[in-house]
DNA sequence: ATGATACGAAACCTACAAAAATTGC
DNA sequence: TAGGTTTCGTATCAT
């Protein structure tokens, strides 16, 4: 279909939007969705490859939504970078619609949200406006959900499925629209959702799948293809083919480890097909990866010196400017490999020539395990750049004759597997069923069981018994915590109750916390409440000074773990407390480097432990206020976790262009207060230490009237 | 021929992916 | 189950 045969169909803005990105020709997904009725408003299941074009069919809806119907547009997505890159690509391809973003870290316009006609929204942030009473639900024409094969997810996939359910009932007008990528049972989603489902395998860059054995390729195709290498190992021999045809390889591993030791081997191989122009570029790029932290950590310096060599390894471990970078230099072709665990084949789009999933088990809940098809399809999915690649390679290892064929049936043969509610399995549902309540969405049994009948769980499973008994356990369990009160069966939220519904963490935290606030001590006593919680988690390794000083904290512990935790197997509260020593190491302006070697963790690790701290301190202030205690100590603490200083540096970090680093030295140097700075000798030592231009903005913001 | 050094194979030990959510002016 | 670490044996080199 061309895109001149929309004219009528769509609106001519989105005609005009298309010419201008020069996209000429709708792809058969594409088509088959105007042909069966997108532009009259029916829902949709779309299930097609990564770069298939599913996202035009978002697009041509939610611009039909905006334009035509003058309704607004919700696009939601599990993940943040994912939504960051789709709300560019809609800001740029159409200027002219107001358009908003909302995830966590990057959430200046709740309150306005009213104004925009599109916004973009992680499922968890949409979860919790809906909480907090989103006053224009009612005005939303298009859902699109996208990667809702996330629905398989035990960790979110149930916070999805209950959004989705929820959406459909407050929004019962509005189109919905899912995209996933391949799974087994597309038909069972489609069917649960109402929608029509387009299926396709249509990729813009055909892709070709095949195994390694001894130096050779045996493709799907039953194409033999000898690798130009003589390597010893068969990641190197494919790396090196790859690299020889000029193009880029991908390399998946199992863990962070194994994907940092691969990218080094690598590195030998990459340097030598570095031009001089990548040379000077990646010089650079490494300098800057070395200066994402104030202080280098051996990760960063590590990450450094591999990209000076074109070759980069990329993990959770990273801080998120040093992915980007990575990621870019990729996508410019300057780096031409990277190492990566499964970061890259969730979220954005990172195309490369060759894609090699080296490791086909990875540690688990039940010793090693094989990844999954569908995991593996998502994987393979990157290999072949669109524009640079007329096919893409997507590649496996085998180690013998017999392991090839195992593995050919086990993932080139293989059919994707089904996506199955995660729904009854999982304490999530304690959270959402408190939610119910609170935001008086459904506040009887009956209506809470009638409600999950309409989730996917309930469609995949008609015996709701089950869920029925977990359900009554977790309301039995809200009442007795005093978040919930029973008037007849009819459910009503506490002031607690729905202050923490609203703050969207877990109600067993919640209790946890409550318990622990009047038995705060210190320090440590606090970051060891906020520690041991599910939101924490992972937690840091347990170091020997954790193991020792735990008992110091124990009191804290004992007689105070509502009952159902000890549901949680394996747990050790010195992991936790072991994270609160971490977090009190870093309020204690401890630097980086000493804190990631001493708890065997990443940067990445360090900063989200950072900024779940900040919530959890947070929440705990709120609820500390709700219940009459001193809420003053948390937010204080908030703070010193924010900027990672102690107490006597809270003065000095109100001022702009002061961080941790600077409060510092200006204290040592006498300046220890934000009014000792209207003092002359010391503005003439800030000048001294920061240069002037630094030093002047500093100075003003005290010579000004106060605002 | 001897000892220092370098490399590599073998044995043993260890630790194991990813993602989101709070408010305020 | 792979990587990291340690250990041990062998090949290579300077003295």
């Amino acid at each position: 279909m061309h895109i001149k045969d929309l004219v009528g169909l769509v609106p001519e803005e989105v005609v005009e939007s298309l010419g201008r990105r020069n996209i000429s020709v709708l792809t058969p997904p594409q088509a088959s969705a105007i042909e069966y009725g997108l532009m009259q408003g029916k829902n949709f299941v779309v299930v097609a490859p990564t770069a298939s074009g599913k996202t035009l069919i978002a697009e041509f809806a939610m611009a039909k939504t905006i334009i035509w119907d003058k309704k607004k547009t919700v696009y939601i997505a599990p993940m943040r970078a994912l939504v960051r890159e789709k709300y560019a690509e809609f800001k740029e391809a159409y200027p002219f619609i107001k358009s908003a973003i909302s995830i966590g870290d990057l959430d200046s316009l709740d309150r306005w949200l009213q104004d925009y006609d599109a916004v973009f929204v992680s499922t968890e942030k949409i979860d919790s406006l809906i909480r907090h009473g989103l006053q224009w639900l009612g005005e939303i024409g298009c859902i699109i959900v996208d990667e809702i094969h996330m629905l398989d997810d035990p960790g979110r996939g149930p916070t999805l499925e209950i959004l989705i359910s929820k959406l459909r009932r407050l929004c019962p007008k509005s189109q919905f629209i899912a995209l996933s990528a391949t799974v087994g049972n597309s038909k069972e989603i489609a069917e649960w959702m109402g929608a029509e489902l387009i299926t396709s395998n249509y990729r813009p860059v055909a892709l070709e799948r095949g195994i390694e054995l001894e130096g050779s390729l045996f493709m799907d195709n039953f194409n033999e293809e000898k690798l130009e290498s003589a390597s010893r190992l068969p990641e190197l021999r494919i790396a090196e083919d790859t690299l020889k045809k000029s193009k880029q390889i991908l390399i998946f591993y199992s863990t962070k480890r194994n994907v940092e030791a691969g990218a080094e081997r690598l590195s030998e191989l990459t340097a030598k097909y570095l031009s001089e122009s990548d040379r000077s570029y990646l010089t650079l790029l490494s300098k800057e990866i070395l200066g994402a932290l104030n202080r280098p950590t051996l990760q960063c310096e590590k990450l450094a010196r591999l990209v000076s060599k074109g070759v980069a390894f990329h993990h959770s471990g990273l801080v998120n400017e040093q992915r980007e970078l990575v990621e870019d230099a990729f996508r410019n072709n300057r780096i031409k490999a990277i190492c990566s665990t499964t970061t890259l084949g969730l979220g954005i789009n990172l195309p490369a020539h060759t894609v090699l999933v080296r490791d086909l088990s990875r540690y688990g809940d039940y010793g090693n395990d094989y990844i999954s098809v569908n995991e593996i399809t998502q994987l393979f999915g990157r290999a072949g750049r669109p524009k640079y690649d007329k096919s893409g390679r997507a590649l496996i290892i085998a180690r013998s004759k017999s392991d090839m064929q195992e593995q050919y049936n086990r993932y080139i043969l293989a059919e994707p597997d089904p996506v199955m509610s995660k729904l009854g399995i999982l304490p999530i549902l304690r959270t959402h069923v408190l939610a119910f309540v609170a935001t008086r969405f459904l506040t009887s049994e009956e209506s809470i069981m009638e409600f999950m009948k309409s989730t996917f769980y309930g469609y995949q499973y008609a015996n709701m018994l089950e869920l029925r008994d977990i359900i009554m356990s977790i309301l039995a369990e809200l009442h007795s915590w005093g978040f919930v009160e029973k008037k007849g069966s009819v459910y009503n939220a506490t002031k607690l109750g729905y202050r923490i519904s609203e703050l969207y963490i877990d109600p067993l935290s919640a209790k946890w916390m409550i318990d622990s606030l009047p038995r705060i001590s210190d320090d440590i006593s606090i970051l060891f409440m906020i520690s041991n919680t599910i939101e924490m988690r992972p937690y840091v390794k347990v170091t020997e000074d954790a193991e020792t000083r735990y008992f110091e904290y124990q009191y804290l512990v004992e007689n105070n773990v509502p009952e159902i935790s000890s549901k949680q197997m394996f747990y050790d509260p010195i992991k936790p407390f072991s994270t609160a020593l971490m977090l009190n190491d870093w309020a204690s302006e401890r630097g980086e480097r000493e804190i990631i070697s001493q708890y065997k963790t990443t940067p990445g690790a360090l900063f989200s432990k950072i900024s779940n701290a900040d919530w959890l301190l947070f929440a705990s202030s709120e609820i500390a206020k709700i219940l009459r205690y001193n809420s003053l100590k948390f937010l204080e603490m908030r703070i010193r976790i924010k900027y990672g200083i102690k107490k006597e540096l809270m003065d000095l970090i109100r001022l702009e262009q002061v961080g941790r680093v600077r409060a510092r030295m200006m204290f040592n140097r006498g300046i220890k207060k934000a009014n000792d700075i209207r003092r002359p000798e010391n503005q003439n030592t800030i000048t001294e230490m920061f240069g002037k231009e630094i030093a002047g903005k500093i100075i003003s913001q005290m010579l000004e009237p106060e605002k």
